[in-house]
Order: C-alpha cells, then structure tokens, then sequence
DNA sequence: ACAATAAGTACGTACGTACATATTCTTTCA
DNA sequence: TGAAAGAATATGTACGTACGTACTTATTGT
C-alpha cells in the first residue's frame, strides 16, 4: 500500500467532514471530493458508510491514545501533572480549531447510539480502553495523597472523562475555552483529599 | 388554534425523531408521517427545517424549565436537596426511554454548532437562562454552608450542568443508569466544603 | 370578508450503494 | 531472475430512492 493511499486520505477526509457536519450529515461525496479520490475508491475500501465512521473513530481514537500515552506516562510529573498536561495537549489541539471542533468520541456517542450498533459498541470498547491508563494515573496519584481516597480510582477516572466530555460541548456552544478552564479549576481542587 | 393542531403535532414528532436520528437524520417525511399530518403542514407552519429545529428546542426548554422551577423552587427543601431532586426527575424521564434518549440541548450542541448559528444562538440563550436557578440555588447552599465557597456559584452551576451533560453522553453509550449515578455522588461530595 | 390553517402533489437535487473495467502490487514457481 | 497468476486497489458511471422545499387549491375560524 502506498503511503498516501486513496483509502488513508478517505479516512483523514472523513474526520475532517465529520468534525463539521456530524456523521449524518457528511456525504460520501463530500468525503471523496475532500480526500481528492474518485468515488469508487470508497466502495472499494468500505462496504458501507457506517463501516468507515467505525474505521474514521478507530483512526481518531488511535490519535488519541499517543497523547494519553505522551502525557501520562511522562515519568518526570506526578499523577496530578500528568492529567494536566493530558488537558494541555488536548485543549492546544481545540485551540487550533477555534474551539469549533470538539471530540469526535463524544460526537458519534451523541449522535450514532441509537442507530449503530457498530459505533455504539465500538464506543464502548474505546471509553474502556481510554479510562485504564487515567484510573492508573489515579490510583497512583491517591497512593501520593493527591487525590481524594473516598472514591475508587475508576470512578474518579470515569467521572473525570465524562465531565471533560460535556465541558468540551459546552466549548463547542460558546466557542470559548472557558468551559475547558472551568472543568480543569474546579475538577483538580474538588477531587483532592 | 386547536387544542392539538398540526403545528403542535409536528413539534411533538419532531422531538421524537430528533431524539432518536438527531437534526440531520431526522427527514422531514418521517417528521410528518410520525406526527400522521399531510407534507404540506410543515412547509405551512415552517420556513425552512433549521427554523423547525429552533422550534422543537424551544418547546424542549421550555418543557425543562418546568422541571427546573418544580424542583428548585421547592422551598421545603434545602438547595442541595433541591438540586438532587432536579436530578431525581431527569433520571426518572430518562429511565423511562430506557436511557437510550438524552437532552436535546447537548444533542444540537454536538450536532448543529458548526452548521446553524441560529441553533447555536439559541442553545448560548438556552444554557444562560437554564444556569440562573441553579447558580441562584447554589449559592444559597453556599450560605447555608452546603457547597463549598471556594468558587463562584455560577462556576460551580457552570461546572454542574457541564457535567451532567457528558454523564448523559456516556449513559447513552452505555445505556446504562451507572454514569449518572457516579456523577451525583461524586459531584455533590467534592462540591461540599 | 378575510386571514389562518390544512392538504396534496410535484420539482430539482443529493443521497448511499452497485457495478464494470482498468491499473498496480504481491506472490509463486520455472 | 523473471514472467505469469492472482489479489488488491483505482476509477468512472449509473441506479433507485430520499431529501428539503415550492406551489396550488381547499377548508376552517373570526
């Protein structure tokens, strides 16, 4: 396979028109003019449209994982530190978008849940996979007596990604960060011991 | 106009088929086949879709501010109570579409931000007057020693709603109650002084 | 009488997908 | 090593359906 091949740029299209228009509304048309691939290259590669926004969030939540893996696994910060520097990364990205465009995760979860299956339970299987290594980082962290000790690591971890979830929509409503800076005061001083 | 005219009808079954397909998905055909009123009733009483949207959400709000006003304007409850009791007939409604529904408003906030900004005008009004009660409600708590005064109550309502609309996201992943149940209790511990 | 609502149909376009064919890449064996 | 065979990828077009909206005429209510 080529190193730009048809089907790579019909992934990196589909983020981008998806990121727009949601799943609905990203047209395969759209999608193949914006990857400049002829049309039939997306029935070769795709049996299906539902197929290619399972494989565009498999590529997206891949992206993901190397910045958890690049934050969370910097040895030099503590567990606390690490989160943050999570939300650096994530927030700069965001930035880069003029806060227009949020977490594909969260926009497949509020639009495909009732009519995939497939993403659906794909989705399940990525919010697993992602809270793992940040239910770690916490547990870690209340080992140092920096967070809270009255919850299990997991929940905190689960309720620190939900709620960054639903900071991230409200930035989309406002295009603002401030929703994003709020989570982030308010999140890191309550979770404390 | 009638008690239940075609207008009213077309509200109605376009919140139904927003919910389930969201905006993009949600054909006007199905819109009016679901309400059982002729095509031409929603080019009759509707601009244009977009305006169609605006006006489901307008009447979804509407609907949930009488849940706000029943809850937070319960004057025999103390506000953390209050604000548990909001909750309280949230989850009841969203048990009995088998979690599988979640608000409109974080649902056109994913979906139409990018695509409507007469839909995302709408939600920035929406979530401003949703927040007043509850930024009001905490900050009473807050002289009654029930919620930590070491942020602004209307961060703290910020952060609340935020927060309750990513647990909706992940219990519609999940079709589980558990994420909403996590929230409470970890949001309402933190959140004490 | 007039305005508002109801109703049916039709238009032009956009949709996801299928299909036939051409080209390129990979494997296999003399 | 090299050519033939087979698989994978590339490409253009066409199909049947669904889309949002426009338009004309009827009915109702004031």
């Amino acid at each position: 396979m080529a190193r730009h091949s048809n089907k790579q740029a019909l992934l990196d299209a589909g983020l981008r028109v998806m990121f727009k228009h949601g799943f609905n509304g990203a047209a395969v048309r759209d999608v193949v003019a914006t990857a400049g691939v002829p049309h039939g290259s997306f029935t070769n590669h795709f049996p299906s449209k539902e197929q290619f926004g399972k494989e565009v969030l498999d590529q997206y939540f891949d992206h993901v994982q190397t910045l958890v893996e690049a934050a969370l696994q910097d040895r030099s910060l503590n567990p606390r530190a690490r989160m943050e520097r999570y939300l650096d990364l994530i927030v700069e990205r965001l930035r880069a978008d003029g806060f227009e465009r949020g977490c594909l995760i969260g926009d497949l979860g509020i639009e495909m849940t009732q009519t995939s299956e497939l993403i659906r339970n794909r989705l399940r299987a990525v919010f697993r996979q992602w809270l793992k290594p940040f239910a770690e980082c916490i547990a870690e962290g209340q080992s140092l007596g920096e967070f809270s000790s009255d919850f299990k690591a997991q929940d905190i971890a689960e309720y620190f990604l939900a709620s960054w979830e639903g900071a991230i929509l409200r930035m989309k409503i406002e295009r603002s960060i401030a929703p994003l800076n709020r989570f982030r005061k308010i999140f890191f001083a309550t979770v404390s011991p």
